[in-house]
DNA sequence: TACCTCGGTTTGAACGTTCAAGGCAGCAGA
DNA sequence: TCTGCTGCCTTGAACGTTCAAACCGAGGTA
């Protein structure tokens, strides 16, 4: 079965290959009658443009690539898979594909553009999470490659494209729940200060403490991610003299180990996790829930607009609103 | 910064190009000293092989695609995406890449194969999970376009390569481990009959409990998959006038449902799970551990040997052996 | 001497596409 | 009538690679 190329077209429809190109990329060019007669010649043939050949004469791929994290913490790991199908719709209905490549870390990350963009011509670069100083961005900004990064650039003063969620309105919405439920005094378990990501979880929950009266001081407790650890801190909480009865956790893993606490404990006292986790979805644990698939349709939107359009160069950024999903503990 | 082309390393090293494309591709063509000159203007060049001009000649992308889901049962979910993981590092090692496209049915995605044959010539598919009769397998087959299921192909007399997972020594083992911890009426809960997976966990529980003298008849339930649905499966059986004291499920959502049951009911039944996804490790819920990133090597070997290799005829398959999990449920 | 073989190398063409340049009517303005 | 413009279309070249064929010198054979 022999290719059906655009020679092959223009053969069928009497004209040049020129001609059918156009039909394709500027079809105002194209005189309405011929149109259409290439344009049924195409479809009659099944015609493809083969983007290899379009490729060595553009030098546009329409390829994005989106690493794949070699570890995963088996609770949290399923919002990178979540955003990652995101990506791959919105990329397709752009007329893009994505591609994946894995990396154990900054420097083979580095290793891994250097290889793609040799060997494929990648289009871009989709980046989730942004280290402090992140190496990648600014080794992609030197050789103008055009990327997107899923999470704000929290202390380097890069500017490029970049897509995140509100964390702190996430843990906004869930304090502000819990007061609307009744609760006076609500605690907050998260990550030791200095990333980003938790730092700005943990204000959401204490200025909306202190909005309503309320003193958060005391009230929250710093610990790495895990089920473990979020039991500890919440049986830590629950020993104050005067404990918390509502409490807004940095991670479903967190919450999850301080609902058992609680359960355990026959504790009136309500847990509020983040991510929306399958994890909580199965123990009915309310939780903050990222806008992922619009996330992923943002950074599309995004690298699109870079790759096609305009030139403009000011740096967009979209901040989205999580949204909470209300289950039994609250 | 102009690209690095054969024609620069060729100019560099003060041979021809077909001299370069040859130390690539056929050293032994080469002669040693001429052979060492170009690797080292490879190197201090930075060349790398443009892929797309390569294929162009050769008709070969070193591509391969897989289907990411549309939607997702979230407990269950991230089996798949394990999978990929696995794959990509495979396909890595062995110089391919994994590109992704989505597809809503069976349909759109044989359209899917179409487009992305004609765009970008794609050497193999992986598909995950075969359906009864699947037209995908068919369609590719007739094409004669390369490909690996990662799953049985159940009922068609289809031969094509495969991957799959043995369900049935799983839960023969699980059934064995509930065993030795002294339980003797065991109890399943897995799907209705006719999927070819359920039906294959099921006869691991049903064929162990007999070898062990007893009798599986009446202790299993059939279920659509879901917490819920688990749940009331654990509490019918557990109503039976001489109930199971260990419990085999044919995934994690079904044994976290039973679980859940047992649990408020105090009664003192094990459960044991499929899939070991990230909920049975944070219940601690022992569970059967599918080698996803064994499972994926294997398709990428199957696919290099495939697309490399000297064409052998008859097609491969490979069974891997699951193995349990233990964690606190027994 | 003339011819063949063989290892090592070069040369031209081709893959399918788009860019750049040009051709050819038809029409408007001088 | 000539010139220039405009709309539509075609032609040649190029992207970076590999295939197929040719070349060339050294050595072996008749």
């Amino acid at each position: 079965m022999q290719r059906v190329t655009i020679s092959t077209v223009a053969r069928h429809a009497q004209v040049s290959r020129q001609t059918v190109s156009n039909v394709i990329n500027s079809p105002h060019l194209v005189r309405e009658e011929t149109r259409k007669r290439v344009e049924e010649s195409i479809a009659a043939l099944g015609y493809r443009a083969h983007q290899a050949a379009r490729l060595m004469r553009t030098g546009r791929s329409r390829l994005i690539a989106l690493r794949i994290e070699p570890t995963r913490d088996g609770i949290n790991g399923s919002v990178l898979d979540r955003f990652l199908h995101g990506l791959t719709e919105a990329a397709d209905a752009a007329g893009y594909r994505v591609m994946l490549y894995t990396a154990a870390d900054d420097a083979q990350e580095i290793a891994a553009f250097d290889a793609l963009l040799g060997a494929y011509d990648l289009d871009a670069f989709v980046l989730t999470g942004t280290n402090h100083g992140d190496p990648r961005a600014a080794w992609l900004t030197a050789r103008k490659v055009p990327f997107v990064t899923f999470g704000r650039p929290w202390d380097s003063p890069e500017r490029h494209p970049w897509v995140d969620v509100d964390g702190a309105a996430g843990t906004a919405q869930a304090t502000r729940r819990l007061l609307d439920a009744g609760h006076r005094r609500i605690g907050f378990i998260g990550w030791p200060a200095g990333s980003g990501v938790g730092d700005d979880r943990r204000s959401g929950w204490a200025a909306t403490v202190r909005a309503a009266g309320g003193d958060p001081t005391g009230l929250d407790r710093m610990t790495p991610d895990g089920v473990e650890e979020g039991g500890q801190a919440a049986r830590d909480l629950l020993a104050l003299a005067d404990p918390p009865t509502g409490l807004v956790c940095a991670s479903d893993s967190l919450a999850f180990g301080a609902l058992q606490v609680v359960r355990a404990a026959r504790r009136e006292v309500d847990v509020i996790g983040f991510d929306d986790t399958p994890v909580a979805q199965a123990v009915g644990l309310t939780s903050v829930s990222q806008p992922l698939g619009q996330a992923a349709a943002s950074c599309v939107d995004l690298l699109v607009s870079l790759l096609d359009g305009d030139p403009v160069d000011q740096p967009s950024q979209v901040l989205l609103q999580p949204s909470l999903v209300i289950r039994q503990t609250v």
